[in-house]
DNA sequence: CATAGCCGCCTTTTT
DNA sequence: GGCGGCTATG
């Protein structure tokens, strides 16, 4: 490989690209080029004569394993020496994938199944609501929902049902103890594992079997991660036992940048890594080749205000460019106008659409802008979450595969068994369940049994047996690519017959597509290996930096992106930071790093913007403005709407708006100095005036000036 | 047993 | 506002 081709990078940059064995751990800022030195890395140790196959590196989504993949493989057409089968040789995927993959090679140690289902987040309600009715719990004080949620986080942690059981104190944990155990029990009988369980398993695996720890850390000489501060409790114990032999550890991140703590991201990973690796060498890149000083000095005040937090420099490489603008807007209509009208506007000045980005809280939001986009004929992409398969068709489609090849997988079968209508109705399948428990066999096998079961009626038992027919026939020709199958699959299951709608053929044909995909980069393709890696795939993944739209996008998946130009639309109390992250100072400083993310993927333009009403619900809400707008430190005069129509969109009928005043969202806790703890009930913004109506726990409501009041928040 | 329509539930972010 | 589940009706 020549040289030249890692000429362009700094000096802190080469240092982390050719360290060498060891812990290596990259503390980098927005923008310092993080994923650009795991990707140079691991050129440079295939360079230095590592075989490229024992190099393993994680990314955080699909979208940027893919992306990796690419890079890498240009990086090595670029160079002069060819290294044929590079791009398949070093594994570069998400942790989940390579959980899925060290499952299905090393599974069976543990008693799991291979053809393992894996369940997404409305198979996993399904379950959770019958362990919660196996218990004899009402599902509405415990909501599948909520115990999921439970369930996940103790997941997370590693903490396995009989653990938590000796830890429940209390009556809540108790019962949540049974309802995980039973939970846990399901998804065995269905040999279903969920996201949480694929790191689990692993991670369990690896502890427990210090033989396939041993093959691991042979295979992958060399671990890579990044977006470190995003990992949690489970994948860090995965990471630290492939690499428990060789310490070859190299992890990207900034703790600025951690957005998934609800997920269970546990930021210690990162902060801790030296007390971990203590002879970790420690490489920081403080530069950023991204954003103008313009953006960066915002971003750096805003996040300054999370005290939770080791400062760190960002150095602005680019020249000066525009400043931030700041918008309010009348209602979310009105701002949905106005961004179509600045994009239009920047189109004109010769950005490309796919340079521009708008990123917003919470997915409910992109409907306006989809509508006033259509309307103003400006092509976009949503990149949201599971839209695609979580349609009827999709999901009715993957429900035959998934019997096909895991006939345990009892949500599946439930879900096919009168999709088409084959008339097999609810008292039917009671009547089956009732045999299948009894007997103790699972469903499937309950149904090619119901011969026998008397309460059945002859012509129902003659509708089942062409039903287990069918299926039996399906199974025949599964074998090789997926594609055809696929499509078999969809003529013969009846499901062809029953669509009505051209839209819904369209996307079965996108399922073809995709299989038809998945065929040709796969060695030797086959259905369970689909399937598998069809419940990974998100959203996310099937964005198209190439095609020339503006991408929609929650602040979330904007991470590891950049655009041109940016718009963050919604800067409101509630919404960013949104109202259930508000009662907590940690997760108001989550929001802050979320806000932060969205600001630092913006080369040179950034727009934020605010409605002063905006409809929730169905209601008509007055807004207050995010107290993050206030933190970035800028005055900000309103500009002018492309479209102008004067409406008194902005605040003080226009001029000139000084973002220094606190804003108090209704019901925020607040304390004052004399009257103590109290409830706010209302805020009325009158710039520097605002009276903020606070109801005390004294029993007494007070207005009081924002200015003079001096409330602190508890 | 199938279908339509209604009611009540939840509604942050995602692998 | 949207979905899932339940009920009433054919």
């Amino acid at each position: 490989m020549d040289e030249h081709i890692f000429d362009k990078l700094t000096e802190s940059q080469k240092k982390a690209v050719f360290h060498k064995d060891g812990p290596l751990l990259v503390l980098a800022g927005p923008g310092s080029g993080k994923t650009r030195v795991i990707t140079y890395r691991i050129a440079a140790l295939v360079e230095s004569g590592v075989p490229a196959y024992s190099i393993c590196a994680i990314t955080f989504t699909n979208k940027a394993a893919e992306e990796m993949r690419n890079r890498c493989s240009s990086l090595f057409m670029a160079s002069r020496s060819s290294h044929p089968g590079f791009r398949n040789n070093a594994h570069v995927s998400t942790f989940h994938s390579l959980c899925v993959r060290i499952l299905r090679q090393y599974g069976e140690k543990t008693g799991l199944n291979p053809n393992f289902t894996i369940f997404d987040t409305a198979d996993q309600a399904k379950c959770m609501r019958q362990a919660v009715i196996d218990c004899q719990l009402d599902t509405a004080n415990f909501s599948p929902a909520r115990m999921l949620e439970a369930v996940s986080a103790l997941k997370n942690k590693l903490v396995d049902p009989e653990s938590f059981k000796q830890q429940a104190y209390d009556f809540f944990n108790t019962k949540l103890s049974e309802i995980y155990h039973r939970y846990q029990q399901i998804m065995t009988e269905f040999n279903a594992l969920d996201f949480d369980d694929l790191l689990v398993k692993t991670a369990f695996l690896l502890r427990d079997f210090p033989d396939v720890r041993e093959e691991l850390g042979n295979r992958f000489r060399y671990l890579l991660i990044d977006e470190y501060q995003d990992t949690n409790h489970a994948q860090y114990q995965i990471a630290r036992h492939i690499v428990s032999s060789h310490n070859n550890i190299c992890a990207t991140g900034d703790p600025d940048q951690s957005i998934y703590r609800w997920r269970g991201a546990d930021i210690r990973n990162i902060l801790a890594f030296e007390q971990d690796w203590p002879d970790a060498v420690i490489v920081k890149l403080e530069e950023n080749f991204r954003s103008t000083p313009n953006i960066l000095a915002p971003a750096d005040r805003l996040i300054a205000h999370n005290l939770h937090r080791k400062s760190k420099i960002l150095i602005p490489t680019k020249e000066r460019g525009n400043d931030i603008i700041i918008e309010t807007c009348e209602d979310e209509i009105d701002e949905a106008a106005n961004v179509a009208g600045r994009i239009t506007e920047l189109v004109k000045r010769g950005l490309s659409l796919r340079n521009i980005a708008v990123f917003y809280r919470i997915n409910s939001m992109s409907r306006i802008l989809e509508e006033t986009f259509i309307k103003n004929k400006i092509p976009y992409q949503i990149v949201r979450g599971v839209e695609f398969y979580n349609r009827k068709e999709i999901r009715d489609m993957l429900g035959y595969l998934k019997v096909l090849v895991n006939p345990a997988d009892q949500v599946a079968l439930l879900r096919i068994i009168n999709t088409p209508a084959r008339g097999i109705g609810k008292t039917t399948i009671d009547k089956v369940q009732n045999f299948a428990a009894k007997n103790r066999i699972t469903l499937y096998d309950a149904f090619r049994d119901a011969g026998k079961i008397d309460e059945i009626s002859a012509a129902t038992k003659a509708k089942i047996a062409v039903f287990i027919k069918l299926l039996e026939n399906l199974k025949k020709d599964i074998e090789g690519p997926v594609a055809p199958v696929v499509e078999r699959i969809f003529r013969e299951s009846g499901l062809a017959a029953d669509i009505k709608e051209e839209e819904t053929l369209d996307n079965i044909e996108e399922l073809v597509n995709a299989a038809a995909a998945f065929d040709k980069q796969a060695d030797k393709p086959t259905l369970l290996d689909y399937l598998q890696q069809v419940s990974l795939f998100s959203d996310a993944d099937v964005y198209d930096a190439e095609a020339d739209r503006v991408a929609l996008m929650t602040l979330h998946c904007a991470k590891g992106l950049e655009f041109d130009a940016v718009f963050i639309i919604g800067l409101e109390e509630g919404l960013l930071p949104h109202e259930r992250s508000t009662e907590n100072s940690d997760d108001i400083e989550e929001e802050r790093r979320l806000f932060f993310v969205g600001i630092t993927r913006a080369r040179e333009e950034l727009f934020i913007s605010l409605s002063q009403y905006r409809t929730i619900r169905g209601q008509l809400m007055r807004t207050i403005p995010s107290q993050f707008l206030y933190e970035l430190g800028i005055e900000s005069r309103c500009t002018e709407k492309p479209e102008e129509k004067n409406t008194g969109n902005c605040l003080d009928d226009g001029d000139y708006v000084k973002y220094t005043h606190p804003a108090f969202a209704d019901g925020q806790l607040v304390r004052h100095k004399s009257f103590g703890l109290g409830r706010v009930k209302e805020f009325i913004d009158m710039g520097e005036d605002s009276i903020v109506v606070v109801h005390f726990n004294t029993g007494q409501t007070k207005s009081l000036l924002v200015k003079y009041a001096n409330l602190s928040i508890p």
